[in-house]
DNA sequence: TTTTTAGAGTAACATATGTTACATATTAGT
DNA sequence: ACTAATATGTAACATATGTTACTCTAAAAA
């Protein structure tokens, strides 16, 4: 724990904080495609992304889903701090993209350390800046570019967090996640292969022109 | 000043807190329809909301706006929090909805009172939540209403925020923030007539059923 | 091997939204 | 009152996206 919590934070929090939070901090590790946090969830404490990725959705009332962001290493998700700190429930669903490690920290002490350490208010509002940085960037997406746009888009971001340019995907899937049909999923990936941009495979998707 | 601070945050803030805002804050009144941050401005001191309704935008590439939220009396922007305390440019633009007066503190007290004051943590993390809530809302409105929908829920949110049933809109204008056309809106909203939820005149829209 | 199932390709059609073009109505300016 | 400018109404068409229905193929299961 003590090594995995170095390598994402060593740099960002002082000794002391590394310390308390090796104290009081419990891992949780979580396989692929594990529900990590459901809509109407409490929270009961804050987590930290060690290792692997976790991909944050939205939910609508007929039970329609879109993709927000992908959590990487270092992330904390500031939806979460907004329940944990306003004790109201997930508006949000999160699932584990790949196998990965939480920290998950009491939320009397976030609070607590808010006043004690620095490194520990900077990161909090980072996570807060990131967090409302992608939120706009979900709008962008979904107010000003097209379908063609977004796909492409959501091929090379889940690339980028998998570092790999192959995505073990189907149609369908993809389809969820932006919240359209599978047809139409298919329909614009032929389109971006006959393009050269992608090459497409049985339950994957290669990505050619990065 | 001092009752104009009373009237919005006097039931947030420790008398203490109050007197420290009194001493180091300016007061800025402003007009409807003043440009008050343009995408890319730096921003230099943090801005609460005493009088008035300011409206939020968001612009791509193209110039293409749209309408991200309201802020009303007693909110700040938490995405100028986001730029000062990461001086950083403004990737929003706020435009005056109606007449109104803001309250601009220094960034280096927003940061210290962090530390000093329990209740302007609150009134900032408070900030924070919301911000994410309402981007949330947008993003929903985005990905699962239909312009239908989100036309009606515009003209109905604005008559919240400006506490009256009629709007004094051209069609073009809420074409712009909603990003859509001109023709749309006006065809839109013949239908929402039609269907007795609204009534139209010229540079008037009436909201019957609320 | 044979059968079943999931994934993908595609046509045909439906609907929502965007565009162009023009008509009409209201207001402002002279 | 006349004219110009602005706001709105509306038809006709274009395009993007969604839906239904069917086919084919690869993989998994029997």
């Amino acid at each position: 724990m003590e090594e995995l919590l170095e390598k994402s934070y060593g740099y960002i929090f002082e000794k002391e904080l590394l310390n308390e939070i090796l104290a009081v901090a419990t891992l949780q590790y979580f396989k692929a495609d594990d529900y990590l946090i459901e809509i109407d969830d409490y929270i009961k404490s804050m987590p930290l992304l060690l290792e692997g990725a976790i991909k944050i959705l939205r939910e609508d009332d007929k039970g329609d889903e879109l993709l927000l962001y992908f959590l990487e290493r270092g992330d904390t998700c500031a939806m979460t701090l907004t329940c944990c700190m306003g004790k109201s429930k997930s508006k949000i669903r999160a699932i584990a993209e790949t196998d990965g490690v939480l920290l998950m920290i009491p939320i009397e002490k976030m609070e607590e350390w808010l006043t004690k350490y620095k490194s520990w208010r900077n990161f909090v509002f980072d996570s807060y800046n990131i967090r409302l940085k992608e939120m706009l960037e979900a709008i962008d997406n979904l107010a000003f570019m097209n379908l063609d746009e977004r796909l492409f888009k959501y091929l090379t971001d889940k690339a980028k967090v998998l570092g790999t340019l192959e995505i073990q995907n189907t149609h369908q899937q993809i389809a969820y996640e932006l919240h359209t049909s599978r047809v139409v999923v298919s329909r614009i990936l032929k389109r971006l292969e006959i393009e050269g941009k992608i090459k497409l495979h049985r339950n994957k998707i290669e990505i050619l022109d990065f």
